[in-house]
Formats: structure tokens, sequence, C-alpha cells
DNA sequence: CCTCGTAAATTGGCTTTACCAATTTACCAG
DNA sequence: CTGGTAAATTGGTAAAGCCAATTTACGAGG
């Protein structure tokens, strides 16, 4: 008999992914009516408290609704929630590079025409901090974050920074932390900066088509980093890289 | 006395909302430890299972971690759930179709260079979809919704789609509904059919500027509709619209 | 005095049993 | 066929108890 690899994990989300599983499978097609708890706790051979949390798990996250008396009924998928869902889908690291260029490349191209003397002030700001922490070799990555967040606010459009903050955290899934190490070089940093400060120029000088080529530049050099970071930590896709962004300077 | 409006709610929520509260008031700083479930329980004079319930929504939430044996500790706000809150935060309609413009031109010019036949081809067939429900006085709003999407996958960026998908689907907050009447008239619908047979032909003769100054134009021409709805039916507001979308045509 | 290891206390994880409340269903009187 | 009532079903909550992981306290040994 060959060693059954154990599930740690705490037996609701057990439940609940299944539950999970069955549903996105069609098992339980959206309107049905799941069995009742009584019922699951039978079938999965756990206790109805457990089923209860692993149902009010579902509920939380919005794949079922409980009416009290009646049962337990799946929701419809609710376009909104493909993004919302737990894991966090994350996506491919290319493409999340490839779709900043194309969409930070315009909003700094905006920025640079509504920009106020206080949002230039802030960038400022935060450039001779990211400075500063490269000199001390520390992460600059937060105030990277906010570099780009408070460029998208200066358009006046909080939808548009909202989408940057959501792009920029769409990284950190499961591949870079990994790939953490090799950005943190100083040299790769300093260069990240003067991009950034090419960007702010631009938008300094209300230049919205320098700021464009700004972003775009930057982003189109964060690519390579990114890319060659990759290839010492993952020779072996190599390969996959070429494929994926064919056309990737528009 | 006066009479209490009672709460009817599940006990399980009154208690996480509670708990929701003192957490972003403070009251338990990040990191710091909850009560233990049992002392929980006697303060909010409930039973354990139902503190259990509330925890375990708080944990799906990603407000808390629980570590088995040790307690329940607050997790730090983590970028990007500002978005993944429950209420869903809704944006300004207009700021909507503003993103939407910046971003879904350069989509278009995008898509207009990658795009395969399949996708043409499917692009084609929901747009005759669209002109066969606006002739049934039927709404063809989902088939716009995947128009815009299958464009952006037309991309062969995954992210971009998402992107694309969730912005459309920001409108449909609290405000939209109450205009989706206005848009129904089939007259409106006429028009918006012409401007995505335009985007289509610019994309199937793979000339990209000419995409994107199609969707440039829908996207205005949708902004005017909105616009134009909204001063019917609220048209007390008209001046913030003033306010907003200073340069709207970059 | 410090270190290490063991035992006790604490805390979350899960089960069982039981009863209440809302809903649905079945059935019977009119 | 209609209407209403009663029973069955189903979710909601409570209580008590035991297990397992973790933390803490304390004492033996260096």
């Amino acid at each position: 008999m060959p060693i059954q690899s154990i599930d740690t994990r705490r037996v609701y989300q057990q439940i609940a992914d299944q539950l999970c599983q069955l549903i996105e499978a069609g098992e339980f097609p959206v309107d049905s009516r799941l069995p009742s708890e009584r019922d699951l706790a039978e079938k999965f051979r756990v206790s109805r408290p457990s089923v209860r949390e692993a149902l009010i798990a579902l509920e939380v996250a919005g794949l079922v609704q409980i009416r009290m008396g009646s049962g337990v009924y799946v929701c419809k998928p609710e376009h909104g929630r493909q993004r919302g869902r737990m894991p966090e889908k994350d996506f491919a690291p290319f493409e999340v590079i490839q779709a900043r260029l194309l969409i930070e490349a315009e909003i700094a191209a905006h920025a640079a025409q509504c920009r106020s003397e206080e949002h230039v002030a802030l960038l400022e700001q935060l450039l001779a901090q990211m400075i500063m922490l490269a000199k001390g070799n520390q992460n600059p990555l937060d105030v990277d974050r906010e570099f780009h967040a408070v460029l998208a606010r200066a358009t006046g459009n909080q939808v548009l920074a909202s989408m940057v903050e959501q792009l920029f955290d769409a990284r950190m899934g499961v591949l870079f932390s990994r790939l953490s190490n090799y950005f943190d070089t100083k040299s790769t940093w300093d260069q990240a900066i003067r991009e950034h400060r090419a960007i702010l120029r631009a938008v300094k000088a209300r230049d919205p088509d320098r700021a464009r080529l700004a972003m775009r530049h930057h982003m189109e050099r964060a690519y390579k980093r990114f890319s060659a970071s990759w290839g010492k930590s993952a020779p072996s896709d190599q390969t996959a890289i070429g494929k994926r962004t064919p056309n990737f300077s528009q």
C-alpha cells in the first residue's frame, strides 16, 4: 500500500475546495440546491459544524447563497469574480509587464498634461527616497510601486490609479518572489532609477510624447531585467520566452 | 424604552463585522493577537462555533490569519485588497469610461496587429448578434461586453483581457442600473453598433491607427450617450460633470 | 548563571448531541 | 379547487468534551 500524502489543511478548506471543484465542474449547476448540511456531513464523513464552516467560506467567497430553512444554492459566476478568486489568479509575469507597457505609457502621457505641481513634488520626493534606499542596499520596491501609483493619480482618474496598483501587485505571485534576489542588485536599481528620472523630467516638462516614450523605455528595460534574472534562475524555460511577446514594442 | 431594531443577520456576520470594525479602528493593530475563541465567545455572549464561523469568514476575506495552537493574528492590509473589499468599491462612471478610452484604444491598435482570423470571425459573429438583439428590442449589453473582451483577447494577453472585463463590469454599480433604461433605446444601440463595426473593420484591415481612433471615437460617443441619459435622470448633478473630464480627448 | 528539555497551560481543530427557527411540503377540511 | 394547518425538512445556534499544536513555565544539568 503506497503511502498517501496527508492533507494537513483544515477540514473546512478541504471540503470547500471539493465543493468548489464540483460546482465549477457543473456537478451542481447554477441555482441548484446543494445537499443538506447533514447529508454533506455524512458524505464527507465529517461533523456538521465542519460542513457549515466550509459553506460559510464559500458564501463569503460568493460562490453560494445560504437561505435559512431552505438550503444552500449555487450563485451564478458573476463576471466580476473571476479575478477575485481566493487563490488570486496569477498571470504570466511577461504578460503583466506587457500590459503595463501598454497602459502606463498612455497614463504617463496623460499625466504629463494634467499633473499639478504637488504631484511633481511628490514624485521627486519618491525618487529621492528610491536613491536613498538603493544606496543603503535596501529594496526600493515599495517606493517604486508608489511612484507608479502617484503618477497614475496625477491623471486625476482613480480608476487608472487602481488599475496601476493592481497590475503592480499582480507580479507578486509565485514566480516573482523567487526572482527578487536578482532584482536587488544595486546596479539594476540604479538603472531603474535613471529611467524613473527620465519619466519624471518629461512629466515635469509637460511633454506627453516624451513621457510616453520614457515609460515605454522603462518597461522594456524592466522586461529585459526580468528576463535576464529569469534566465539565471530557470534557464530551462528560456524557450518559452521566445514564444511569448513577439511584438513587444507595439 | 425605545424599540431596538433587531439585527436579523446571522450571528457570525455580526461578529465578523464588529471584529472588522475594531481592526480597522486600530483596536487590534497589525500582527497583534486577537483574544482567544473562548474569550471572544464570552465577550460577545455567543457560542464558540459562532465565533469560529466569524473568524473563518475574516480569514477567507484575508483580514486575519489563524495559527493553530497559537492564536488569531491581524494581517497587514496588503495592497491588493483595497479593491477586493466586499462592498465592491464603485468608481465614478465617467472615470471608468475615461479609463476605458485610454486603455482600450491602445488595445484596439495592438489587436489590429496580432489578431488571428479566428478572432475576426468571432467578432463578426458577435456584431451580428448585437444587430439581431437590437432589432428585437432586446438588450445587447452582454454581447457588447463580450465584443470588447474578445478584442482584448485578440492581443494574446490575458491580463489585458481581464482588465477590460473588469472595467466593463465596474460600471454596473449603483448608478448604471438606473440609467440602463435610457440606454435601451434602439437608436442609441444602432449608433453603438455602427461604432463597433468601424472598430472591427479597422482591426480586420490590420490598421492599428484607424483601430485606435475608432475605439476612441466609440468611447467618446459612449460618454456622450451616458452623459445625456444622466442629464435626464438626475439633472441636478449636471454641474458635477463639467468639473470632471476636462481633457477627455487626451 | 545560563542552557536545554520536559511538563503544564493555553489555544485552535473537530466531534457529538441537542434544540430552536424558518421554510417547505403534505394533507385535509371546506 | 382553495385555503390553511401540521408535519417534515433544513439551516442557526448552543453546550460540552476531547485532541493536537503551540507556547510558557519551571527545574535539572552544565
